[in-house]
DNA sequence: AATGGTAGCAACCGCGCACTA
DNA sequence: TTAGTGCGCGGTTGCTACCAT
Protein backbone atom coordinates (compact mmCIF):
# COMPACT_ATOMS: atom_id res chain seq x y z
CA UNK A 1 0.00 0.00 0.00
CA UNK A 2 1.52 3.42 -0.81
CA UNK A 3 1.93 5.58 1.93
CA UNK A 4 -0.04 9.05 1.59
CA UNK A 5 2.12 12.22 2.29
CA UNK A 6 0.82 13.66 5.68
CA UNK A 7 -0.03 16.71 3.57
CA UNK A 8 -0.48 17.98 -0.10
CA UNK A 9 2.26 20.15 0.16
CA UNK A 10 0.80 22.62 -2.39
CA UNK A 11 0.35 25.82 -0.20
CA UNK A 12 1.77 24.68 2.61
CA UNK A 13 4.47 26.89 4.63
CA UNK A 14 7.48 25.57 5.84
CA UNK A 15 10.10 26.87 8.14
CA UNK A 16 10.55 28.76 11.44
CA UNK A 17 6.91 29.82 12.66
CA UNK A 18 6.04 33.18 13.71
CA UNK A 19 4.60 34.07 16.60
CA UNK A 20 0.72 34.45 15.07
CA UNK A 21 0.67 30.90 13.93
CA UNK A 22 2.23 30.25 17.29
CA UNK A 23 -0.83 32.01 19.19
CA UNK A 24 -3.15 30.36 16.87
CA UNK A 25 -2.02 26.84 17.18
CA UNK A 26 -1.58 27.63 20.82
CA UNK A 27 -4.94 28.56 20.88
CA UNK A 28 -6.77 25.74 19.15
CA UNK A 29 -4.93 23.17 21.23
CA UNK A 30 -6.15 25.76 24.31
CA UNK A 31 -9.64 24.88 23.10
CA UNK A 32 -9.83 21.27 22.38
CA UNK A 33 -6.61 19.88 23.65
CA UNK A 34 -3.75 17.67 22.27
CA UNK A 35 -4.40 15.78 19.14
CA UNK A 36 -5.99 14.88 15.77
CA UNK A 37 -3.45 16.82 14.36
CA UNK A 38 -4.48 16.39 10.61
CA UNK A 39 -7.27 18.40 12.02
CA UNK A 40 -5.43 21.23 12.97
CA UNK A 41 -4.44 22.70 10.09
CA UNK A 42 -8.24 22.66 8.55
CA UNK A 43 -9.50 23.99 11.53
CA UNK A 44 -7.38 26.68 12.05
CA UNK A 45 -6.74 27.76 8.84
CA UNK A 46 -2.88 27.43 9.68
CA UNK A 47 -1.16 26.74 5.94
CA UNK A 48 1.00 24.52 8.25
CA UNK A 49 1.27 19.92 7.67
CA UNK A 50 -0.46 18.33 10.76
CA UNK A 51 3.00 16.95 11.23
CA UNK A 52 4.52 20.56 11.43
CA UNK A 53 1.72 21.41 13.82
CA UNK A 54 2.29 18.57 16.36
CA UNK A 55 6.45 18.61 16.22
CA UNK A 56 5.56 22.39 17.11
CA UNK A 57 3.78 22.07 19.90
CA UNK A 58 5.58 19.25 21.61
CA UNK A 59 8.20 20.80 21.06
CA UNK A 60 8.39 24.13 21.88
CA UNK A 61 5.04 25.32 22.82
CA UNK A 62 3.59 22.35 24.93
CA UNK A 63 4.13 23.60 28.91
CA UNK A 64 6.66 22.98 31.17
CA UNK A 65 8.96 22.68 29.13
CA UNK A 66 12.26 23.74 29.92
CA UNK A 67 14.99 25.08 27.09
CA UNK A 68 18.84 25.01 26.95
CA UNK A 69 20.82 25.28 30.06
CA UNK A 70 20.99 20.89 30.82
CA UNK A 71 22.28 20.76 34.37
CA UNK A 72 25.13 18.37 35.24
CA UNK A 73 22.56 15.84 36.32
CA UNK A 74 20.53 16.02 33.23
CA UNK A 75 23.77 15.30 31.24
CA UNK A 76 24.88 12.42 33.02
CA UNK A 77 21.13 11.22 33.63
CA UNK A 78 21.58 11.61 29.37
CA UNK A 79 24.55 10.13 28.83
CA UNK A 80 23.91 7.03 31.16
CA UNK A 81 20.52 6.64 29.39
CA UNK A 82 21.80 7.01 25.95
CA UNK A 83 24.56 3.92 26.71
CA UNK A 84 21.87 2.30 28.36
CA UNK A 85 19.11 3.22 25.45
CA UNK A 86 20.90 4.15 22.81
CA UNK A 87 19.51 7.07 20.08
CA UNK A 88 16.19 6.64 21.54
CA UNK A 89 15.34 10.13 22.29
CA UNK A 90 12.07 9.80 23.32
CA UNK A 91 12.19 7.18 25.35
CA UNK A 92 15.25 8.99 27.13
CA UNK A 93 13.07 12.23 27.28
CA UNK A 94 10.34 10.22 29.29
CA UNK A 95 13.14 10.14 31.92
CA UNK A 96 13.66 14.22 31.80
CA UNK A 97 9.93 15.21 32.04
CA UNK A 98 11.19 18.87 30.90
CA UNK A 99 12.79 18.31 28.14
CA UNK A 100 11.97 16.90 24.85
CA UNK A 101 13.38 14.23 22.61
CA UNK A 102 14.30 16.64 19.96
CA UNK A 103 16.26 18.93 22.86
CA UNK A 104 17.83 16.03 23.86
CA UNK A 105 18.97 14.78 20.69
CA UNK A 106 20.12 18.26 19.85
CA UNK A 107 22.32 18.65 22.70
CA UNK A 108 23.87 15.30 22.33
CA UNK A 109 25.11 15.84 18.80
CA UNK A 110 26.28 19.34 19.43
CA UNK A 111 27.73 19.08 22.70
CA UNK A 112 27.41 15.29 24.71
CA UNK A 113 28.77 13.74 21.93
CA UNK A 114 32.08 16.03 21.57
CA UNK A 115 32.59 16.02 25.44
CA UNK A 116 32.84 11.93 25.40
CA UNK A 117 35.10 11.74 22.06
CA UNK A 118 37.23 14.77 24.08
CA UNK A 119 37.22 12.42 27.53
CA UNK A 120 37.50 9.08 25.52
CA UNK A 121 40.74 10.77 23.59
CA UNK A 122 42.09 12.68 26.74
CA UNK A 123 41.51 9.58 29.21
CA UNK A 124 42.84 7.14 26.29
CA UNK A 125 41.48 4.27 28.27
CA UNK A 126 41.81 5.07 31.90
CA UNK A 127 38.55 4.72 33.62
CA UNK A 128 36.83 7.63 34.74
CA UNK A 129 33.88 9.05 35.42
CA UNK A 130 32.02 5.95 34.00
CA UNK A 131 32.69 6.68 30.51
CA UNK A 132 35.93 4.75 29.96
CA UNK A 133 37.00 1.56 27.97
CA UNK A 134 36.82 -1.40 29.65
CA UNK A 135 36.02 -5.60 28.76
CA UNK A 136 32.38 -6.22 27.66
CA UNK A 137 31.35 -9.30 29.32
CA UNK A 138 28.52 -9.70 27.12
CA UNK A 139 27.91 -9.30 23.84
CA UNK A 140 26.24 -6.06 22.16
CA UNK A 141 23.51 -9.36 20.88
CA UNK A 142 22.68 -10.36 24.04
CA UNK A 143 22.14 -7.44 25.88
CA UNK A 144 19.91 -5.65 23.21
CA UNK A 145 17.66 -8.69 22.90
CA UNK A 146 17.60 -8.15 27.00
CA UNK A 147 17.15 -4.64 26.28
CA UNK A 148 14.70 -5.27 24.48
CA UNK A 149 12.60 -7.04 27.02
CA UNK A 150 13.30 -4.98 30.09
CA UNK A 151 13.63 -1.41 28.42
CA UNK A 152 9.71 -0.70 28.25
CA UNK A 153 8.53 -2.10 32.11
CA UNK A 154 12.25 -0.56 33.38
CA UNK A 155 11.28 3.05 31.78
CA UNK A 156 7.93 2.86 32.72
CA UNK A 157 8.90 1.49 36.64
CA UNK A 158 11.53 4.72 36.49
CA UNK A 159 8.93 7.11 35.14
CA UNK A 160 6.58 6.01 38.35
CA UNK A 161 10.04 6.86 40.40
CA UNK A 162 9.74 9.98 38.96
CA UNK A 163 6.83 11.21 39.83
CA UNK A 164 6.50 13.73 42.27
CA UNK A 165 3.93 16.34 43.42
CA UNK A 166 5.23 19.78 42.35
CA UNK A 167 4.35 22.32 44.43
CA UNK A 168 7.60 24.98 44.25
CA UNK A 169 7.48 27.90 42.37
CA UNK A 170 9.98 28.48 39.40
CA UNK A 171 12.22 30.39 40.40
CA UNK A 172 13.85 30.89 36.96
CA UNK A 173 10.60 31.97 35.11
CA UNK A 174 10.57 35.48 35.98
CA UNK A 175 14.53 35.91 35.05
CA UNK A 176 13.65 34.11 32.00
CA UNK A 177 11.07 35.97 30.88
CA UNK A 178 12.97 39.19 31.63
CA UNK A 179 15.72 37.81 29.62
CA UNK A 180 13.45 37.42 27.05
CA UNK A 181 11.86 40.73 26.99
CA UNK A 182 11.75 42.46 23.68
CA UNK A 183 12.44 39.00 21.76
CA UNK A 184 8.95 39.05 20.77
CA UNK A 185 8.99 41.81 18.44
CA UNK A 186 7.75 40.25 15.26
CA UNK A 187 10.60 42.44 13.21
CA UNK A 188 13.01 39.87 14.85
CA UNK A 189 15.40 43.03 14.96
CA UNK A 190 14.59 44.97 18.36
CA UNK A 191 16.85 43.32 21.00
CA UNK A 192 20.68 41.37 20.76
CA UNK A 193 20.53 37.70 21.13
CA UNK A 194 22.04 36.01 24.03
CA UNK A 195 22.32 32.57 23.22
CA UNK A 196 19.74 31.68 21.30
CA UNK A 197 17.65 32.92 18.41
CA UNK A 198 15.32 35.94 18.84
CA UNK A 199 12.59 33.64 17.93
CA UNK A 200 13.28 30.41 20.42
CA UNK A 201 13.21 33.03 23.28
CA UNK A 202 10.10 34.24 21.76
CA UNK A 203 8.19 30.79 21.70
CA UNK A 204 9.48 30.20 25.01
CA UNK A 205 7.59 33.12 26.20
CA UNK A 206 4.42 31.23 24.72
CA UNK A 207 5.12 28.32 26.61
CA UNK A 208 5.15 29.71 29.80
CA UNK A 209 2.07 31.95 28.94
CA UNK A 210 0.14 28.92 28.12
CA UNK A 211 1.09 27.69 31.50
CA UNK A 212 -0.43 29.90 33.07
CA UNK A 213 -3.26 28.68 30.72
CA UNK A 214 -3.56 25.77 31.63
CA UNK A 215 -3.25 26.22 35.36
CA UNK A 216 -6.24 28.50 36.02
CA UNK A 217 -9.61 29.91 34.50
CA UNK A 218 -8.72 32.48 31.84
CA UNK A 219 -8.21 35.96 33.58
CA UNK A 220 -8.52 39.05 31.87
CA UNK A 221 -5.24 40.49 29.86
CA UNK A 222 -3.45 42.07 31.97
CA UNK A 223 -1.21 44.93 30.47
CA UNK A 224 2.75 44.45 30.48
CA UNK A 225 5.37 45.79 28.52
CA UNK A 226 6.43 42.03 27.74
CA UNK A 227 2.80 40.44 26.92
CA UNK A 228 1.61 43.60 25.00
CA UNK A 229 4.87 43.73 22.55
CA UNK A 230 4.01 39.61 22.26
CA UNK A 231 0.22 40.47 20.80
CA UNK A 232 -1.06 38.16 22.84
CA UNK A 233 -4.30 40.54 23.00
CA UNK A 234 -4.66 38.43 20.44
CA UNK A 235 -5.94 35.53 22.37
CA UNK A 236 -8.20 35.38 25.16
CA UNK A 237 -7.36 34.09 28.46
CA UNK A 238 -3.80 35.29 29.08
CA UNK A 239 -2.92 34.96 32.60
CA UNK A 240 -0.73 37.54 34.41
CA UNK A 241 0.11 34.51 36.46
CA UNK A 242 2.94 32.96 33.83
CA UNK A 243 4.47 36.36 34.43
CA UNK A 244 4.50 35.40 38.02
CA UNK A 245 5.35 32.06 38.40
CA UNK A 246 3.27 32.09 41.66
CA UNK A 247 3.15 28.22 42.61
CA UNK A 248 -0.53 28.39 41.55
CA UNK A 249 0.86 27.67 38.14
CA UNK A 250 1.45 24.54 39.39
CA UNK A 251 -1.96 22.77 39.15
CA UNK A 252 -0.83 21.57 35.84
CA UNK A 253 0.37 18.52 36.05
CA UNK A 254 2.76 18.52 33.40
CA UNK A 255 4.68 21.15 34.79
CA UNK A 256 7.72 20.60 37.19
CA UNK A 257 9.10 23.48 38.55
CA UNK A 258 12.63 24.06 38.57
CA UNK A 259 13.62 24.01 42.24
CA UNK A 260 11.47 20.37 42.21
CA UNK A 261 12.91 19.27 38.79
CA UNK A 262 16.41 19.62 40.62
CA UNK A 263 15.60 18.48 43.69
CA UNK A 264 15.03 15.49 41.97
CA UNK A 265 18.80 15.25 40.84
CA UNK A 266 20.42 15.85 43.89
CA UNK A 267 22.64 12.96 45.10
CA UNK A 268 21.73 11.77 48.32
CA UNK A 269 23.09 8.78 49.71
CA UNK A 270 20.81 8.56 52.56
CA UNK A 271 18.11 7.15 50.27
CA UNK A 272 17.74 3.05 50.32
CA UNK A 273 19.27 0.94 48.81
CA UNK A 274 18.29 -0.63 45.78
CA UNK A 275 19.35 -2.47 42.65
CA UNK A 276 21.26 -0.96 39.92
CA UNK A 277 19.83 -2.76 37.45
CA UNK A 278 15.97 -2.88 37.46
CA UNK A 279 14.92 -6.53 36.67
CA UNK A 280 12.02 -7.47 34.85
CA UNK A 281 9.90 -8.46 38.37
CA UNK A 282 10.74 -5.37 39.79
CA UNK A 283 10.08 -3.26 36.65
CA UNK A 284 6.62 -5.24 36.17
CA UNK A 285 5.57 -4.19 39.95
CA UNK A 286 5.96 -1.17 39.21
CA UNK A 287 4.21 -1.26 35.93
CA UNK A 288 1.24 -2.90 37.68
CA UNK A 289 0.74 0.03 40.12
CA UNK A 290 1.04 2.89 37.73
CA UNK A 291 -0.44 4.98 34.77
CA UNK A 292 1.87 6.15 32.88
CA UNK A 293 2.10 8.63 29.46
CA UNK A 294 -1.29 9.90 29.99
CA UNK A 295 -0.86 12.83 27.83
CA UNK A 296 2.07 13.55 24.92
CA UNK A 297 4.13 10.55 26.26
CA UNK A 298 4.94 12.12 29.30
CA UNK A 299 4.44 10.62 33.04
CA UNK A 300 2.23 12.29 34.94
CA UNK A 301 3.19 13.65 38.55
CA UNK A 302 0.30 12.67 40.63
CA UNK A 303 2.14 9.89 42.97
CA UNK A 304 4.98 11.02 45.21
CA UNK A 305 7.34 8.18 44.90
CA UNK A 306 11.01 8.80 46.02
CA UNK A 307 13.50 9.47 43.22
CA UNK A 308 15.96 8.07 45.26
CA UNK A 309 15.96 4.38 42.73
CA UNK A 310 16.29 5.85 39.72
CA UNK A 311 18.92 8.31 40.85
CA UNK A 312 21.19 5.56 42.66
CA UNK A 313 20.51 3.53 39.40
CA UNK A 314 21.41 5.88 36.97
CA UNK A 315 24.79 7.78 39.41
CA UNK A 316 26.21 5.05 41.67
CA UNK A 317 28.93 5.39 39.53
CA UNK A 318 31.05 3.12 42.32
CA UNK A 319 28.65 0.25 40.87
CA UNK A 320 30.35 1.18 37.12
CA UNK A 321 33.72 0.27 38.98
CA UNK A 322 32.33 -2.72 40.66
CA UNK A 323 31.35 -3.54 37.41
CA UNK A 324 27.68 -4.72 37.66
CA UNK A 325 26.45 -6.21 34.60
CA UNK A 326 24.08 -3.51 34.00
CA UNK A 327 26.07 -0.80 34.03
CA UNK A 328 27.94 -3.37 32.17
CA UNK A 329 25.59 -3.02 29.40
CA UNK A 330 26.35 0.92 29.72
CA UNK A 331 29.86 0.45 29.27
CA UNK A 332 29.48 -1.50 26.03
CA UNK A 333 26.91 0.70 24.51
CA UNK A 334 28.77 3.69 25.80
CA UNK A 335 31.74 2.23 24.01
CA UNK A 336 30.00 1.40 21.04
CA UNK A 337 28.94 4.98 20.27
CA UNK A 338 32.50 6.56 21.27
CA UNK A 339 33.79 4.07 18.59
CA UNK A 340 31.04 5.68 16.46
CA UNK A 341 32.41 9.39 16.90
C1' DA B 1 35.03 46.08 8.75
C1' DA B 2 34.62 42.12 5.85
C1' DT B 3 34.75 37.37 5.10
C1' DG B 4 34.77 32.50 5.79
C1' DG B 5 34.23 28.72 8.91
C1' DT B 6 31.84 26.59 12.65
C1' DA B 7 28.38 25.58 16.14
C1' DG B 8 23.80 25.39 17.70
C1' DC B 9 19.23 24.57 17.00
C1' DA B 10 14.54 24.63 14.83
C1' DA B 11 12.25 22.25 11.58
C1' DC B 12 11.61 18.80 7.92
C1' DC B 13 11.57 14.11 5.99
C1' DG B 14 10.82 9.38 5.73
C1' DC B 15 9.86 5.27 8.00
C1' DG B 16 7.51 2.23 11.18
C1' DC B 17 3.92 1.12 14.36
C1' DA B 18 -0.79 1.00 16.01
C1' DC B 19 -5.39 1.24 15.18
C1' DT B 20 -9.61 0.81 12.50
C1' DA B 21 -12.86 -0.49 8.91
C1' DT C 1 -6.25 -10.22 5.99
C1' DT C 2 -5.61 -6.03 3.82
C1' DA C 3 -5.79 -1.23 3.04
C1' DG C 4 -6.10 3.32 4.92
C1' DT C 5 -4.98 6.62 8.34
C1' DG C 6 -2.83 9.03 12.17
C1' DC C 7 0.88 9.60 14.99
C1' DG C 8 5.56 9.17 16.92
C1' DC C 9 10.38 8.60 16.31
C1' DG C 10 15.09 9.21 14.70
C1' DG C 11 18.03 11.10 11.22
C1' DT C 12 19.07 14.92 8.61
C1' DT C 13 18.94 19.53 6.71
C1' DG C 14 19.29 24.33 6.53
C1' DC C 15 19.23 28.75 8.70
C1' DT C 16 21.30 31.93 11.92
C1' DA C 17 24.51 33.60 15.23
C1' DC C 18 28.99 33.52 16.69
C1' DC C 19 33.92 33.44 16.23
C1' DA C 20 38.46 33.67 14.16
C1' DT C 21 41.25 35.65 10.76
Amino acid sequence: MGRPPCCDKVGVKKGPWTPEEDIILVSYIQEHGPGNWRAVPTNTGLLRCSKSCRLRWTNYLRPGIKRGNFTDHEEKMIIHLQALLGNRWAAIASYLPQRTDNDIKNYWNTHLKKKLKKLQTGLDGQNRDGFSSFQPSITKGQWERRLQTDIHTAKKALCDALSLDDTKPSNSCLSELKASNGYYSLTRSSQPSQSSTTYASSTENISRLLEGWMANAPKPAQTNSETTQFSFNNVTGTDSSSEECTPTATNNNEMVSQGAFDSLFALDSSTPDVSPSLSLDESTQFQSETNFFQDESKPSFETPVPFSMLEKWLFDESLIAQGHEALNIQQISLDDNVNLF
